[in-house]
DNA sequence: GGCCAGGACACCA
DNA sequence: TGGTGTCATGGC
């Protein structure tokens, strides 16, 4: 993994050399979108798990997931590692891919098995560190991970997933995967957890409205069009 | 009725 | 390592 957070140049160059600070990016988005308030959890248990229901699937389908499992489990993970796989496909049906997600969620409840359930034994553990017992999950891929460590731990890390990358084709720097993004997308000291978390939110609530996959019409960033952006 | 969503993985060349 | 098919539900 590059390092995400440790203060290298924040630029974001196009292919026509010209640049938008991330920082920037940021002021824009927020200026014109307001405050997210992420993640809709009440808990970090709710959090984590609606972390792994929310891949490829939209948020309503998550909330009738959570539902169930809040009205049988009440999210404790102890009432959770006690449904059969079988019972906790049921509850997630849904939110799609029962079958992987389901394991996906076991895994992640053996995870903090691991550390007696205990977030707070986190605090000490480098994030490179905690990256890569997540990916080992199966089910927990790069987007996943990032997510738990932005939203679950507070520290800050570019989360570069499909709207990111859509965002970012239009600034003149088209990428193939989640990992050549994210090398090349350095979040300034600016950033702490706080506001990584915020920037993914905006970035995901822009997409969802200006960066659809059929969508033609490019929206505007606080009166900008994304290719004005460009010093 | 088709498209899409706050991805990940197995399989193949 | 890069490209493609598959997993699945519910809203629009």
């Amino acid at each position: 993994m590059t390092s995400l957070h440790t203060g290298s140049t924040k630029i974001i160059k196009s292919s026509s050399n010209k640049i938008i600070t991330i920082d920037r990016l940021f002021d824009l988005l927020l200026e014109t979108l307001g405050e997210q308030f992420w993640w809709p959890a009440r808990s970090k248990w709710e959090l984590l798990i609606g972390a792994v229901l929310v891949q490829n699937t939209n948020w309503t389908n998550v909330s009738l997931s959570l539902k169930n499992l809040a009205h049988r489990t009440d999210f404790s993970p102890k009432a959770i590692r006690e449904l059969t796989n079988q019972e906790l496909q049921t509850l997630i049906r849904p939110s799609g891919f029962f079958n992987n997600k389901s394991r996906a969620l076991e895994g992640i409840l053996s995870w903090t098995e691991t550390f007696n359930d205990d977030f707070s034994r986190l605090k000490a553990v480098p994030t490179d560190k905690i990256r890569k017992s997540l990916l080992q999950i199966k089910g927990v891929g790069p987007e996943t991970a990032d997510v738990i460590v932005v939203y679950l731990l507070d520290r800050p890390v570019f989360i570069a997933d499909a709207y990111a990358r859509r965002l970012f084709t239009l600034l003149g720097k088209e990428t193939k995967s989640y990992e050549e993004l994210q090398g090349i997308v350095h979040l300034s000291p600016s950033f702490n957890g706080t506001k990584a978390n915020e920037l993914h939110a905006l970035i995901d609530v822009y997409g969802k409205q200006y960066l659809r996959k059929n969508t033609k019409e490019i929206g505007f960033l606080a009166g900008y069009k994304l290719d004005q952006l460009l010093d």
